[in-house]
DNA sequence: TGTACATCAGTGAACGCGCGTTCACTGATGTAC
DNA sequence: TGTACATCAGTGAACGCGCGTTCACTGATGTAC
């Protein structure tokens, strides 16, 4: 049963015409309708309120995300959301936990590509920035907000995120074992790292106008300075 | 004329009670009767609404920044802001103008204060996470928030910016001038350093529960790795 | 096999609130005559 | 010196809007008897 067809929808359409009188204001963009979730598989109706807040997110509207709008973007009512989330705050959690997956596991991923220890150290860092240039939004969402307070990050999140930062850990000692790097403390050498990454992540995709170095050179000064890579003796 | 016997202060709580009806609800906070400017002050009020502003961002209060919080916490009427500024965007624009000139005058004051330039530099960069570790909301203001598009940074604004980059850009050169820096190129590595010095600004106030290394132990490998710093020869 | 009922997956209308913006106004102070 | 007027620095009431939240409901689907 399609939408201009339902008779449903021609009544709304009746109503809202006698309703703004006869000059007849503009209609808001009709919502597709939605097909009900089958009997047990309401469930599934959480996953499209995420991915519904997500979409707005990439499309740079994460400022604008409310209870409401998260609904009309899943073309579903406002009191549906309650039977899932709280609340606009439990959907923001819910968002930044599957986004916050996702860039670790890219970063493990990566950081398992190559044999050689400063290839592996340089893959994880990129792979890192490259997320942030993919995902500017939803780079933003995790790094430039506060998380809300309950925001709920499972320990699958925060497990993640240990395996990500240990990455970049391992990889720098493994450089010093092979001797390429002169790093004292690698837990140390890469939370100067992760800042510098992060650092240049943000200011890159805020300060546009700014005379940025090209390509790779600043990512490559960062890994090599932070994590003190010696040059290689062949 | 004090609020509790002016002629008006008197109407205005008669007004409230009878229209909140017999059970008479809270009233609200009384706000302290402000003294209007003289005539031909009136530019006045423009400063009091830009400091009522950074009030409510010192305060933790920067997401519920509205014209009308503006107006309530300035002590005055909403409609009253519109002489001097033409939304809310641009109260936020001068705010930020405002705490962006605070940050480089403390950065380029500090890159001033020692004669050796290893001391400078890492003057100057502390400098700079002291501001972020003094003022955290501010320094979330400027660096983690989208400036208004019409945030309209001015002249002033730009030239302390440039001074401010300049310092560390200049630090390094003197410092490889001083033979104490292996830099091939002063400004990517400033740029470089700048990254490291924001993310770790940005995420030390995120992430309380890190375990970050102790005191300076961070800036100090991101200002000698990054500035690409020799040991003295003494 | 039929049928009453329970459950599920939502909806629509309504509420009170704070918001941005407009409009006509107020009351003190300076100024021209 | 007096007085009418202009200007300045704001105010108060009102508007329409989108928001979060509540409530009673709807209509399809499964289930017990």
């Amino acid at each position: 049963v399609s939408y201009s067809t339902s008779p449903n929808a021609c009544k709304l359409i009746d109503v809202r015409t006698i309703a703004n009188g006869p000059q007849g204001r503009e209609r808001p963009p009709a919502p597709r309708p939605r097909t009900r979730n089958a009997r047990g598989e309401g469930g599934r109706l959480r996953e499209e309120i995420v991915h519904a807040a997500i979409r707005m997110v990439d499309a740079g509207r994460a400022e604008a995300i409310t209870l409401r709008a998260v609904a009309r973007e899943a073309g579903i009512s406002a009191p549906s959301i309650y039977d899932h989330f709280a609340g606009v705050e439990q959907i923001l959690g819910a968002v930044i936990g599957e986004c916050f997956l996702e860039l670790n596991e890219e970063v493990v991923a990566a950081g398992q590509s190559a044999s050689d220890p400063v290839q592996r150290l340089h893959a994880g860092c990129e792979a890192y920035l490259r997320f942030a240039r993919r995902r500017p939004e939803r780079y933003a969402l995790l790094f430039r907000r506060e998380w809300p307070a309950d925001a709920d990050i499972g320990e699958q999140e925060k497990a993640s995120a240990d395996a990500a930062f240990d990455t970049l850990v391992q990889s720098i000692a493994d450089c010093v074992r092979a001797g390429r790097s002169d790093s004292d403390d690698p837990f140390a050498d890469a939370v100067a790292l992760w800042s510098g990454l992060h650092g240049y992540a943000s200011l890159r995709t805020m300060h546009e106008g700014f005379p940025w170095p090209p390509g790779q050179e600043t990512v490559r000064r960062l890994v090599e300075n932070l994590g003190r890579i010696r040059a290689a003796q062949d």
